[in-house]
Formats: C-alpha cells, sequence, structure tokens
DNA sequence: AAGGATTCCAACCGCGACCAT
DNA sequence: CATGGTCGCGGTTGGAATCCT
C-alpha cells in the first residue's frame, strides 16, 4: 500500500536546482517503521521543536510539518489510542460545548489524547448521531437530545462501570467531602474523577482546576484532585439509578455498550422516537430545564446538578 | 463469497500567530 | 515597520478496514 504514495513532490520538471530536487524527493503518506525509528531517535536525543532541522537532521525526506503531526500524534509517549472511554466522551461532550472546535484545548484536559483523536471522535461519533437525527450538530434539536439523553447515559454508564469495579475490589471507592470542592467541580468529579484528577496533576493551576466548570479557582480543590477518585456521592449514585430503572422500565436502554464503544449505538433513536412522541418527561427521561444552561448549550455540570426525580 | 457502501482515522493542507532579524 | 521562517490549529482528504446486501 506504501508504494501508491511513495510518490514524490512535485512532479519533477525538465530543470530543477538542488532546492528543487530536494522538495521533488519530499515523501507523502503514510509512515514507515524505519522513519518512525528515525524521527524517535531524533527527537529524543535534541527534543521537539525546529521540525525542519530535525527532519533534514535524521535524513528523513519529510517536511518539518510532517515529522512534528508524526511526532505529536503518534511518536510521542503517553500517546493513548483506541475507544473513547464514557469518561472521555462526557468531557468531549461537555468541553465542547463550552468552546466549540477547540480541538487541542479539548485535547489538553484528555491526557494522553491529540486534538485529532478529538476532532475525529466528533466527527465520526457525534456528527453521526446528528445525522442520523435529521440535524445539525449546531441545531438546538440535536443540543437537546445530548444534554438529556446522551450525557445522562454516559454518567449511568459510569457509574455502572465504577460500581464493577467496585464490586470486583478493584477500588477503594469512597465519598468526597462535601466542602473541599466547589459544587460545580464536585459534580464533575462525581462523574468523570479519574479525568478531573488528571485536569489537577497535568497542570494544577486555576486554569487546568477549572478544566470542565470554567471556575477561576480554588485552592483546596487544586489541593487535592486524588480525593475524587471513584467518588460515589450518595445522591447521586440513587438519582442515576433511578435513571437506569426508569430507562429500563421503558426497555429502550440498553448498557451494552463497551467501554471504546458508543452509548447509544443500540438505543437511541427508539429512545429519541419515544421522546419525541411523548415528551421527556412521559418517556421516562427527566427533566433538564432546557435553554436555561446559560453560555452552554449543555453542561456537565447541569446534567449532573438537576434534582432528583 | 463477492462487491458495493459506509466508517474510521492517519495524514495533508491552508491559514494565522508568533518571533527573530 | 517589513519580511521570512517556524509552529500550531482546524478543516479536509483519501485509503484501509469493516459492514451490509
Amino acid at each position: 500500500m506504501d508504494a501508491l504514495w511513495m510518490s514524490t513532490l512535485p512532479s519533477s520538471t525538465a530543470a530543477v536546482g538542488e532546492d528543487e530536487t530536494a522538495a521533488a524527493e519530499l515523501r507523502r503518506g503514510p509512515w514507515t517503521a524505519e522513519e518512525d525509528a528515525l524521527l524517535s531517535g531524533h527527537v529524543a536525543a535534541h527534543g521537539e521543536g525546529r521540525w525542519n532541522e530535525q527532519a533534514v537532521a535524521a535524513g528523513l525526506r519529510r517536511t518539518g510539518k510532517s515529522c512534528r503531526l508524526r511526532w505529536l500524534n503518534y511518536l510521542r509517549p503517553g500517546v493513548r489510542r483506541g475507544g473513547f472511554t464514557p469518561r472521555e466522551q462526557l468531557l468531549i461532550l461537555d468541553l465542547h460545548s463550552r468552546w466549540g472546535n477547540r480541538w487541542s484545548k479539548i485535547a489538553s484536559h484528555l491526557p494522553g489524547r491529540t486534538d485529532n483523536e478529538v476532532k475525529n471522535y466528533w466527527r465520526t461519533r457525534v456528527q453521526k448521531h446528528a445525522k442520523q437525527l435529521g440535524c445539525d450538530v449546531g441545531s438546538r434539536r440535536f443540543h437537546d437530545v445530548v444534554r438529556n439523553l446522551w450525557m445522562p447515559r454516559l454518567v449511568e454508564r459510569i457509574h455502572a462501570d465504577d460500581s464493577a469495579a467496585a464490586a470486583a475490589g478493584a477500588a477503594t471507592s469512597r465519598y468526597y467531602s462535601a466542602s473541599s470542592a466547589p459544587a460545580a467541580c464536585q459534580s464533575v468529579a462525581a462523574a468523570a474523577p479519574d479525568i478531573v484528577g488528571n485536569c489537577g496533576v497535568r497542570a494544577p493551576s486555576p486554569d487546568a482546576a477549572s478544566c470542565v466548570t470554567g471556575s477561576s479557582s480554588s485552592s483546596s480543590w487544586e489541593a487535592s484532585p486524588a480525593q475524587f477518585e471513584t467518588s460515589s456521592p450518595p445522591a447521586m449514585a440513587a438519582g442515576w439509578a433511578a435513571t437506569a430503572e426508569q430507562c429500563q422500565q421503558n426497555g429502550g436502554c440498553s448498557s451494552s455498550a463497551t467501554s471504546g464503544g458508543d452509548m447509544f449505538d443500540e438505543s437511541w433513536s427508539e429512545l429519541l422516537a419515544r421522546a419525541n412522541h411523548d415528551g421527556a418527561e412521559s418517556a421516562g427521561l427527566p427533566d433538564f430545564g432546557l435553554g436555561e444552561t446559560g453560555d452552554n448549550w449543555w453542561s456537565l455540570e447541569d446534567i449532573l446538578q438537576q434534582p432528583l426525580y
């Protein structure tokens, strides 16, 4: 398959100078293992940056731009690949509602994930759902569906996973201190403690602490992200347990999605159809107070801070 | 089993910001 | 201030993989 991409840029001309010859030999397309090894070795020795120089010094017939992209998205240590977990999906939905297509900014709060991966997730999964619903991702309709169906399902899934882990003795679950963090952060941490914790670890600044909530600062919050690990506040747990029960009663909420899968692959359409026909409340869906989320179309905080039902 | 359709994602491109000269 | 080089971001493309008929 590489052969097709081994073509060079641009096509040569009758009389080319040295620069043009060099340009004509630039490779494009998929990277080979040898190229990866060359680039990795060079970056390990000389650090990141000055990509054009590194490309030449390493003997790579690639542009600096291409080298940078390959390193950041694939070769860099710590890059995570594979499907997004429910926590990551939840965070992407929430952060996108705040920042829009700021992929790099969103990815910075998902440890090990690149902007390219987040962007691809959005385009392939989220936009796919919007298409299935016959609406645009920017439409009010889609935002409501995400906020009232998708995000609660993700939270439900997260708690189910946490419970399973706790039951297996794999976690030392404990409730967080009610006074130790801003309310909004508590809510987010309850749903995605590892993500929030990682935000704090990676960038223990007020900005990092507010990675999801947008809150400005909180010393107690910044100081102890670990306290949120596998948290399961009783009220929250009761709330989402109720959600699960209601979904089961309505026969539309399978929990068969895997960590890397898509939460709504199986029940999305029928749930939505039911919601459209009966209205969210009669369909067993909680009333989240549509249209009262301020600047954000949907918000993880809002989802989690809704009164129990 | 075969072939067409769809999905996924690695890689490229264009553009703007930033910085050094 | 102008210019050129570098870098980073977001949008787009196209081939491989997977699904569907």
